[in-house]
DNA sequence: TGGATTATTATGTACATACATATTAAACCT
DNA sequence: AGGTTTAATATGTATGTACATAATAATCCA
């Protein structure tokens, strides 16, 4: 008979952060005393601590203990599906069409970002995915050959490239940027809204250790949000 | 001396992901297994797999084992900070100008996203976020004053609502929208941008168990770019 | 055969113990 | 007093064991 659970530990600090008893900015009891007073093992109150520390509630130090920080810096969690599962799980038919695939030189932009000679050759995409058979989001794709040399083959005219490369390339790190633009001519133009309305951008670039392998702006057609939870 | 730790086990892991020895919609091995391939205890490998699943990389069931997703989800954690917090990070100096507040019955959509009725007394702020002496962010913001009594009392007008709310505000659970919107001429006239310039926004919803807090709209100046890493 | 019941199995968690590591506080020496 | 060394301490992690739990596979029975 285990009564006390991790997850049971963790509730009663939170109890305790939300009423004050363990007022922000001050030390909380270290873990042999929460372990003691709450008739646990000491792993047991790390693991429900560690997990608090790891949303932003607490901040631990060795030797220093445990605090409520003043200020917490919460982290919310983003899920980042490909989008055709992202278009199926809203109950969508998706759709998708390949608009432009060359080899050719990135803009400088791409290229500082990628920490690459801005005359190296990559390929650029352009591609559509649809939504019920409307623009949902326009692709626009930098991708280094060095990384993915099998990307060459690759029949990018029934699978789009975001997923291929989910499925292909072996990345292991990456940033993203959230921002908004106003469409100009030719974004607005495919995603079938007007000149200048205002556009939710994701900049997505990911690494394969130090070996730049993508760079990619995703438009999505107006009104659409992305959605988080903490 | 113990030369395995939980991360070199997961390193381990991620290797044999990337270099499909595990391939993607296979099964892996057993914790068991695993823990004697490696010489280590089956803990280690379990808080090893478990941050791998914990990350989208793996999917893990009780009984039917761990397996590499097709299509991993992979999940992004994003930092909420106050903004002041924000400004700051960025080296620039922050000002802040509160431009409205007073009690009044939210707009429908406010009151359906808090699930309060139409009628319901709330606390309607304007505040204006500075970065460097120029605009920087709108701050629309509704509060449930049932939620938190003492804001009637605070001086909203040397420190933000946001600032307050996330030191006295108890909250338990919360969901964010990201977009993109047109700035209409009185948004735009606070911000100091063209009308219909496209705004980056946030739209945030916080409850406390299943009490409504707040609902909020921060509308950022052009250009601004909210990042993330994963 | 089919539906319910019962094993079986892989992950999930708890615990006691031991040691590692980072950091602070104390002691020490010049 | 000031800088350096040393001790003390809280968190971090590894281990072996034991049991819990969920889900599948096997079995049984009508």
């Amino acid at each position: 008979m285990t009564a006390i659970t991790w997850q049971s530990v963790q509730a009663e600090a939170l109890r305790r952060i939300r009423s004050r008893e363990w007022p922000p900015g001050g030390q909380i009891p270290h873990e042999a005393d929460l372990a003691e007073e709450l008739g646990c093992a000491r792993a047991t109150v790390n693991r429900a601590l560690r997990d608090l520390a790891e949303a932003g509630l607490l901040e631990r130090r060795r030797k220093a203990g445990t605090r409520v920080p003043l200020n917490p810096v919460r982290k919310a969690t983003l899920d980042i599906p490909i989008i055709r599962q992202d278009v199926e799980s809203r109950g969508q038919s998706y759709g998708y069409r390949l608009l432009a695939r060359k080899t050719a030189p990135p803009p400088t932009d791409i290229a500082a970002r990628l920490r690459l000679p801005s005359d190296a050759r990559m390929i650029h995409i352009l591609a559509l995915h649809l939504a019920n058979d409307t623009p949902f989001c326009l692709e626009d794709r930098w991708v280094n050959p060095v990384a993915v040399p099998e990307m060459a083959q690759a029949d990018l005219s029934t699978i789009s490239a975001n997923e291929w490369l989910v499925q292909n390339a072996a990345f292991s790190a990456g940033d993203f940027a959230f921002g908004a633009i106003a469409a100009p001519r030719a974004i607005a133009e495919h995603l079938g809204c007007p000149e200048n309305a205002p556009l939710f951008t994701v900049d997505r670039t990911t690494w394969a250790a130090a070996l730049p392998i993508t760079s990619v702006r995703l438009c999505y057609a107006p009104g659409h949000q992305m959605t988080a939870e903490i």
